[in-house]
DNA sequence: GTCTATAGATTGATAGAC
DNA sequence: GTCTATCAATCTATAGAC
């Protein structure tokens, strides 16, 4: 049985933010055209236009669309484990390594949406609910007493600046320097 | 007496960095036309390229320039206290709105350059060469036997993950949430 | 719903006058 | 050393066929 109108449709726009996820990533917001974006979907860009009416209606979308990816696959060999420094750890290596989908390009695809959102007052708010999402998961996560929503921000702070110097230059981080900065956070806060 | 040419040819030269700076924080390596920069000089393109030569040439120019300037900026009013709380909080403070050139739009301008630098070779090195001394100068002005790459980094890589949360949402990251976790870093890193 | 074709504006870079 | 003028390429977006 040949596919409907409509499954056709989902998969266009699959296929399009799944193309946006990995351009978007290697070449910027900016330097993604309408065209690069669409031929990495197998579509045009008449396709794309007719599914999201322009460019930043794609970029709406794909920030909706990624909103909680990272928390779900962070968090999924998260609970394997009680032991607390193992769950930092595996904490760090899955964000300075995903193994998700979209590879370590992530982490570039994450900042080059976060400078789009800080330009850009219609896509802010989305972004500020995503990290707004992974804080209060991870607070509730790691904390004794439910969710600790400072002690998500912290981590996650120390987390995103430490993959920014490690993707400079690997050396300058080495796992025992983090986890040693994340285990100081965790002993310090209250809760 | 009028200027030479030899003075000329600088003051277009500082005049280019100092547009370059300050437009692409504004709309982003990719955003910011070379005909833009240009113009916000008050030069037109031509004077562009025979100076760097490229768009590229001005970026690689612009990671020079700036290579310490920060770190300088958030050293000035920091040796001012020998009491290391206030020394943190006046970090924590210069940092997330510092009072030099460029404003608020400084933080962007980094990311700008992180993101270029991850995508370009050539620029790669010039920026981990600047994210180390930022890290050798803090570690050296904080812990007490002596330069302490581990501390500084953590402590830099902290602020930025804070930074990049309070400017989505400043209700996010409170000053006090800011300064317990730089403090937990400092108390917790031997040295 | 998607494609082809194209319009209209903007891009990075070059050539020649001064 | 800088400006003016301009080229070829590329961009976002639209219109009409299917």
């Amino acid at each position: 049985m040949a596919k409907s109108q409509q499954e056709r449709r989902a998969e266009t726009r699959e296929r399009l933010l799944a193309a946006a996820r990995d351009v978007i990533a290697e070449r910027g917001v900016a330097g993604a055209s309408v065209d690069a974006l669409a031929e990495a979907a197998d579509r045009t860009s008449g396709a794309l236009y007719a599914q999201f009416g322009s460019k930043d209606g794609l970029l709406l979308a794909l920030l909706d669309h990624w909103k909680d990816a990272a928390a779900v696959a962070i968090a999924a060999d998260f609970s394997s484990t009680d032991e607390i420094d193992e769950r930092l750890s595996s904490l760090w290596r899955n964000f300075v390594d995903p193994p998700a989908e979209g590879g370590d390009a992530w982490v570039l695809l994450e900042h080059e949406l976060w400078l789009y959102a800080c330009r850009t007052p219609t896509a802010r708010a989305h972004v500020a609910a995503r990290y707004e999402s992974a804080r209060r998961g991870l607070g509730s996560e790691l904390s004794a007493s439910g969710a600790d929503s400072a002690l998500g921000t912290l981590l996650i702070a120390l987390m995103i600046g430490l993959e920014m110097q490690h993707r400079l230059d690997p050396d300058a981080v080495t796992d025992e320097v983090a986890l040693a900065g994340l285990r100081a956070l965790l002993a310090a806060l209250p809760g």
